[in-house]
RNA sequence: CGGGGAGUAGCUCAGUCCGGCAGAGCACUGGCUUUGGGAGCCAGGGGCCGCGGGUUCAAAUCCCGCCUCCCCGACCA
């Protein structure tokens, strides 16, 4: 990355900023089929820290693991109406395979309502069956006209939750309970704070009844959809005849949600953090909390330095802190420190001569804090504890600078119409406005100033003076966050 | 699909206007010296100049056709 390049608001720099970043931390390179993307280890990492944390909380909420067909039968997507407009633009077919032409062309899935819900027609019979709570884990293909590595790619991973329930309340509670999941996760593991909240008709999940999502802030403030949980309602019970018996012996359509997050996040994980030299990792999603850089002249020193390298990695993995020694040789330790401060190393240790005289090892955070010593001599004695509970602390130091900077890009109460277009203009970020509830307004805002209604946000989230009018000057009936996008 | 830009070494690009030996920096390989904030010297490897055709004694360069990629919009997690 070119020195001193600043992160500014000016997003057509903050995207050559986000390309370099994936490219230079040895995220994601580019793959030779379209849009499609290479995820590379150091990125896989982050990916597998994110799905273990996650999988835990599915599992902790009584889900299970499950895993189905790549392909649907072409007329299952069709199924649902509603779906199959959403998604059959987006799609690739396989029309030939085994070398013939096949009766029924296969569709990649973009998601997997049409292949999971008639198969769990035939698994659910009785209300003794329900609910159904499933994950999978898996990758869906949509072909987008535009393309960026991780925010929108071609194929991507991602996690979907699939549940069937015996009533309404209880799919509802379902799909508020994985909102709720989603957000912990996105706070207390990728340290981004989100505003929850309801979708908007226009931007629902097609064939849902109702969309709920997780709207977070870029660093060039722009909105980004983190996460989204939808009550399917019976639609697609109707569509696939997914009916159970109840205790009464009638029969009737289950209700259903679904719910996920993907690859997605690793981009939000960027834009949320990252400065000027690089990448920032939360402790909690760093594939290497701490990196021990050895500094010597000659083989005495390396001998000694090595060893106690060995010894500080021994104490940090025995303290649970994921520790590398960057032992590469014939590189300057300085070239060394650039790098991991661009992968987004939140803690880097110098072990050199000095520190071996001094039985002491020096740290080095990857964001100073305010006022604070930028280079930290600790006592190699308890040097685990010392940096486990500082790892701790940066982890919520990373949230608290986050939801600091989104607040201070956050107008409410906008009500004047060529006041919130310049504001999309120029400064961007949340604004809390309301909303007359019309579906044609919104769409004019949305050609006017290419911002959309980011979520009606919940209770916790709301103004306590709500602006009265909407921006077309009509009463407002909804407050809403408006942002553009990614 | 509209608007803009670019295809030359692994990467970033110069050379194209005005035709004449295929270039630079970084990266890579080997050697020596270095190592507390992006190391130095020496030696070396690496090319279908996007593809096809044409003009010419001679084409990366001029002409015609095609392809691909990137950026900005419309679509979207």
């Amino acid at each position: 990355m070119a020195k001193g390049r600043e992160l500014t608001p000016q997003s057509q720099d903050f995207s050559a900023w986000y390309n370099e970043i994936v490219q230079q931390a040895e995220l994601a390179s580019q793959s030779p089929v379209r849009g499609c993307m290479v995820i590379r280890p150091y990125g896989y990492r982050i990916w597998e820290l994110m799905q273990g944390a996650l999988d835990g909380m599915f599992k902790a909420t009584g889900h299970q693991n499950a895993y189905f067909p790549l392909f649907l039968p072409k007329s299952a997507l069709d199924r649902e109406a509603q779906h199959f407009e959403g998604f059959a633009p987006e799609t690739a077919i396989v029309t030939h395979a085994g070398g013939v032409e096949l009766e029924e062309p296969l569709v990649v899935r973009p998601t997997s309502e049409a292949i999971i819900w008639p198969i769990l027609s035939d698994w659910i019979q009785s209300y003794r069956d329900l609910p159904v709570l499933l994950n999978q884990w898996a990758n869906v293909v949509r072909w987008e006209m535009r393309t960026r590595p991780f925010l929108r790619t071609t194929e991507f991973l991602w996690q979907e939750g699939h549940t069937a329930h015996a009533s309404e309340e209880e799919a509802e509670e379902e799909t508020r309970r994985m909102l709720g999941v989603y957000r912990t996760f996105m706070e207390d593991w990728m340290a981004m704070p989100v505003i929850t909240g309801l979708k908007t008709d226009s931007e629902r999940f097609a064939g849902a009844l109702r969309t709920y999502a997780c709207e977070a802030l870029m660093k060039d403030n722009k909105g980004l959809q983190a996460g989204t949980s939808h009550n399917l309602g019976q639609n697609f019970a109707r569509a696939f005849d997914v009916r159970y018996q109840t205790e009464d012996g009638e029969h009737e359509f289950v209700w259903s949600t679904s719910w996920g997050v993907s690859t997605r996040l690793i981009g939000a994980l960027i834009m949320a953090h990252g400065d000027d030299a690089g990448l920032i990792l939360p402790p909690k999603l760093a594939p290497y909390e701490v990196v021990v850089v050895p500094i010597w002249r000659d083989d005495e020193q390396r001998e000694q330095v090595f060893e106690a390298g060995e010894r500080v990695r021994i104490e940090l993995e025995k303290a649970g802190v994921r520790v590398h020694v960057d032992a590469r040789e014939g590189m300057n330790p300085g070239v060394k420190y650039y790098d991991w401060e661009r992968r987004g190393v939140p803690l880097r240790l110098e072990v050199g001569p000095r520190d071996v005289q001094a039985e002491s090892v020096m740290a080095v955070r990857r964001v100073t804090p305010e006022g604070a010593d930028r280079k930290l001599p600790l006592p190699m004695e308890g040097v685990g504890r010392v940096l486990r509970d500082m790892l701790d602390a940066i982890q919520e130091e990373t949230l608290a600078a986050a939801l600091a900077r989104r607040e201070s890009a956050t107008v409410r109460g906008l009500e004047d119409y060529s006041e919130f277009q310049r504001l999309m203009e120029t400064d961007g970020g949340f604004a809390f406005t309301g909303w007359c509830g019309d579906g044609e307004c919104e769409q004019q805002v949305k050609d006017d100033t290419r911002s959309t209604i980011r979520v009606i946000p919940d209770e916790e989230f709301r103004s306590p003076n709500a602006p009265v009018r909407c921006l077309c000057g009509e009463p407002s009936v909804y407050e809403v966050v408006r942002a553009r996008a990614y």
